[in-house]
DNA sequence: AGTTTCATTTTGACATTGTCAAGATCAATT
DNA sequence: AATTGATCTTGACAATGTCAAAATGAAACT
């Protein structure tokens, strides 16, 4: 029965309205995904912590299909923020492109089930413009380490669409990104051969460096 | 209440005891997932498509995870039999490793639900044998194709487990394993950037090519 | 033959879930 | 002060997975 601190200003007061019911239901739901996986996942356990009835989520998010398209999106942003931090701290293209791959996997690893939902399209509905604008700032990061590899000019989220100077290097893109979310997805399923985790970082490595510089050379010899 | 025709003398007697039940239960399981996708899929329907009462299913599987596990290990086998049938065709090494490539991406098309279940470890329960041997078989058969690109000598699916010709060209497997997987993956799973519907398999033939390079070439230079 | 054993299937029950319709509550505008 | 509209609750419904206990029939045993 405890509520959020935050908007009124009557810290604790048991009222009707929430206020911030939304965001505290999507709180609610990233705990639990968390705690207990998908699994555990339902709509009337957030209610439940969010200390609402359980039919109260029906007006913020309809179905339980716009429930899971709000925590997607939520978790493209959280991939995107550490894309970005991991790529600021590289200093040579090589490096650019391991880090890349290791923030993409960590991510897979730390939030498995939040990453299984955002790779879902059953569960989401792809009319949400929150989740394609979240999904395009991803693609958007991963596609401008392509670039910087190729020693061409960066492209900024809006002129993603249909945007010549992606298609052009379209094959780039998708080893690049198959690269990445294939690993990604197969260490987050086990389905791996047998590798000994003290290798596996250091067969990312060569196998990234390896990559990078197939796509500095592009398509010529 | 049709019963098969294949086990008693008897072919559409109704009688207490099935016959052919654990069978008839995994087809209707595959049907279903087919008709009405993941969310359509329940221990119930399947039962009642047996013509049987809805408990049926346990005495054969347990629970939903290892009537899973079974409907998965099914899909490997399938997924194994496209691989051999395709890669049976194909003339040159550079034509195999792209065969390679469609079958994985047109299975995952043409089998979407099943495809995800087969990668869906939360679901399915590791220990089961029937479905590690399915797996093992699949990964052999993608092992095979990078060892043919190298020149080296295949394995057989018995010798996979911790065998020293595959560690030592591990990085070479995760390159094509993690492309051809990726690849399906985010096709499966509408992740791609706009990418016209023609154009994706010559993309696919482009991206597949300079990899086959990657790794006939090996490490060095 | 008659009996027993055991795998297989049914029946009935239980707690949960997502969704819906109707009503209650409250804030803000008129 | 009255009304409007958004927000939340209550109560109900059909469905599901799982379980325990009983029913059934086939096969083995005496």
């Amino acid at each position: 029965m405890r509520r959020k601190a935050t908007a009124p200003s009557t810290p604790d007061r048991s009222s009707y309205h929430h206020g911030t019911l939304r965001q505290s239901l999507l709180e609610a739901g990233e705990a639990l995904l968390r705690e207990k996986g998908f699994k555990g996942f339902t709509l009337r356990e957030c209610a439940r912590r969010a200390g609402v009835s359980h039919a109260a989520p029906k007006h913020h998010f309809g179905d339980v299909k716009g429930f899971l398209t709000e925590i997607a999106a939520g978790g493209f942003d959280e991939l995107t923020r550490m894309l970005r931090e991991r790529i600021a701290d590289a200093t040579t293209l090589d490096e650019e492109f391991i880090a890349t791959t290791r923030a993409y996997v960590e991510f897979a690893q730390a939030q498995p089930e939040h990453f299984r939902i955002m790779f879902r399209d059953d569960l989401l509905c792809a009319e949400s413009d929150r989740l394609a604008t979240a999904m395009q700032l991803t693609f958007t990061e991963l596609t401008n380490v392509i670039l910087r590899q190729r020693g061409e000019p960066e492209i900024r989220c809006e002129e993603v669409e249909r945007d010549q100077s992606i298609v052009a290097i379209l094959d780039d893109i998708m080893i690049g990104w198959c690269h990445v979310h294939g690993l990604a997805h197969l260490i987050l399923e086990r389905q791996l051969p047998p590798v000994p985790a003290e290798l596996q970082d250091g067969m990312l490595i060569t196998v990234s460096t390896r990559l990078a510089q197939l796509i500095q050379h592009g398509g010529k010899s």
